[in-house]
DNA sequence: AAAGCGCATGCAAACGTTTGTATTATTAAA
DNA sequence: TTTAATAATACAAACGTTTGCATGCGCTTT
């Protein structure tokens, strides 16, 4: 390997001189940069960034923690912030935590070892609050937390309007006729699940329906089905669910007691996953913006800013919850596109 | 940050010591060991390994390079290989290229300028041979490649079961009755595909049937719903996609022309995507192994083995392929489960 | 008792870069 | 022409770890 050593005595000046010549320090004439950017262009140099990053006590990698990369939601994520920090130059390193608290702390834990530059991160739901978050990975690296945020924690967060969101999967619902809409909520100590039970909640109330059935922790295909049963015979003739698995767990519980998609029941999941457009009938769907939510999540940790970023969510209507009563549509929902 | 010259500063001792010691060398005394074990537990260290990676030349890195994470298929690869390399004390580096080889090149420098352990690779449909591989990342990084390989790159590769996996998926339609089916390819750069191919021609050859129409590059939804129509016209009454996106599209196209599947159209794709299982009605699918693959791939690295490893592919019948003609069962198919 | 050996540790040089300070060459001002 | 100021480069010390070689000590062997 070439280092800037070989590159300096091969035109007669010091490391240091090709060091910043290298870098753009304005502390070299431009002729010298000049003879050395041709010279090491042409023995083939490449800097040491592991020898560059101990010097520098920090390295141009940015470390993106999620629960899993194979969900939509945050492989979209990763695919945002990536556009965005491959441009500044930075490179990401991508850790699973499979919802594990230990797997978090073991993943930012490395990161701080590796000397990262920042971390993005969405918490395990094994995750209770920020506390052994900071204490593993240390008070100076940048930390961004996207979708699942503690608010105990510093630094920058990146959410989705779940309230809102979650108001308008109702409210349009209820614009199709459905008259007993229970939810299938998610975890509750996580303030994206909450927002949207209170989204939910206060859509019921805006539209003069009584208080519906609440399914907390049901996130996956297997809970959704069951929720689902006990929402049906609860007398629910709709859900607003929290999540697209535990969604389609739900069509196949209404399925399995003979009622009809949407004629008989509704539902509108979140998330937007990829099966819900290909799947019969479509599911309707709360989308998150992930994408979106990367590229600010990287964006506020290149500008080093604290504060929250809000990311609006769109309602994706499809067949599972389209009746089509014309008459019973309420006019200029602001969420529904 | 404490470091192991403050270990050695309370212990009385030199840095080179409590190295040894923090290091499992035998060269110090056990006593010794659990002073600095100690010392460094209550002193809170942790191994700075951008210092530790500088001296020994490389990492406990190992990269990932997929065309994209999101796919199913891919984050199940990493999946399997983290499992086995996360034991091993390795943390993953996952870079996407989105089947642009640019990107790929730029990772594989990323990676080597990080001294990384070692690389397990997917190539992008985008590259077309190994040359510009080895190059970006030099002859002294194990390089494991999997599903997409280079023959004339060196290192162990591990790879489906491709022939097999399309023979028994074409000769399971032919089973089923259907008579005249075609196939939608992939790129046919890709060995993988290529395979696939040889298997679904060598399936219509034994079960005596009529030379089937290719529809080569098809890949992609909108290509499958194209590649179908055509197909249709072209009488086939059924298809063997060697991806699950285009079967998609071709199960779109048979629909526009009216047939029914399974009774009038046949169809089983490849790698049993998540939502082949989800639509209606269910796709048929020749399953890939990711999980298995990340493990193989990660042991060969391991073990520095070169080779080729093969992991078995696995038909999933479902509806899309299931006209129940009993009578025409071949029995004793080997790879039909 | 001297020589030989093995064990535990110390010494010091690396790994390749960055950067504060010192030095020299160049130019401008007096 | 001398002096001051500035530009360009050189010097050298870090960053924290690892590791070959040297050292010293206590023990066995002849």
């Amino acid at each position: 390997m070439v280092t800037i050593s070989d590159i300096a005595a091969a035109l007669g000046v010091t490391p240091s001189t090709v060091s910043r010549a290298l870098s753009g320090s304005p502390r070299v004439k431009e002729e010298t940069r000049l003879a050395v950017e041709q010279m090491a262009a042409e023995m083939g140099y490449e800097r040491n960034v592991v020898a560059s990053n101990l010097r520098k006590g920090k390295s141009d990698i940015v470390g993106i923690i999620v629960p899993r990369i194979h969900r939509n939601f945050f492989s979209n994520v990763i695919g945002g912030a990536e556009s965005i920090l491959e441009a500044a130059g930075y490179c990401v390193l991508i850790c699973q935590t499979h919802e594990r608290l230990e797997a978090e702390v073991k993943a930012l834990r490395t990161l701080r070892n590796n000397q990262v530059a920042g971390v993005l991160i969405s918490h395990a739901i094994g995750a209770r609050d920020g506390k052994h978050i900071l204490e593993a990975l240390g008070s100076h690296i940048p930390l961004v937390q996207f979708d699942r945020v503690f608010s105990d924690l510093p630094g920058a967060k990146v959410v989705s309007n779940n309230f809102e969101g979650a108001y308008a999967a109702t409210r349009h619902l209820a614009e199709q006729g459905y008259r007993h809409i229970g939810t299938l909520a998610g975890y509750m100590n996580s303030e994206a699940y909450a927002a949207r039970l209170e989204g939910w909640r206060q859509a019921l109330r805006d539209c003069g329906l009584p208080e519906g059935e609440v399914y907390a922790d049901t996130i996956v295909r297997e809970t959704g089905f069951e929720a689902g049963l006990k929402a049906i015979d609860a007398g629910c003739d709709a859900l607003y669910s929290a999540g697209d698995f535990s969604a389609l767990g739900a069509v196949e519980a209404a399925r399995s007691r003979g009622l009809r998609i949407p004629e008989d029941f509704g539902i509108v999941g979140t998330a937007n996953e990829t099966f819900t457009s290909l799947m019969t009938p479509s599911m309707s769907s709360l989308a998150l913006n992930p994408f979106e939510m990367g590229r600010q999540a990287a964006q506020a940790f290149l500008e080093g800013a604290d504060g929250v970023r809000v990311v609006p969510m769109e309602l994706k209507v499809r067949a599972s919850s389209s009746r089509n009563n014309s008459e019973n549509q309420i006019p200029n929902n602001p969420c529904l596109k």
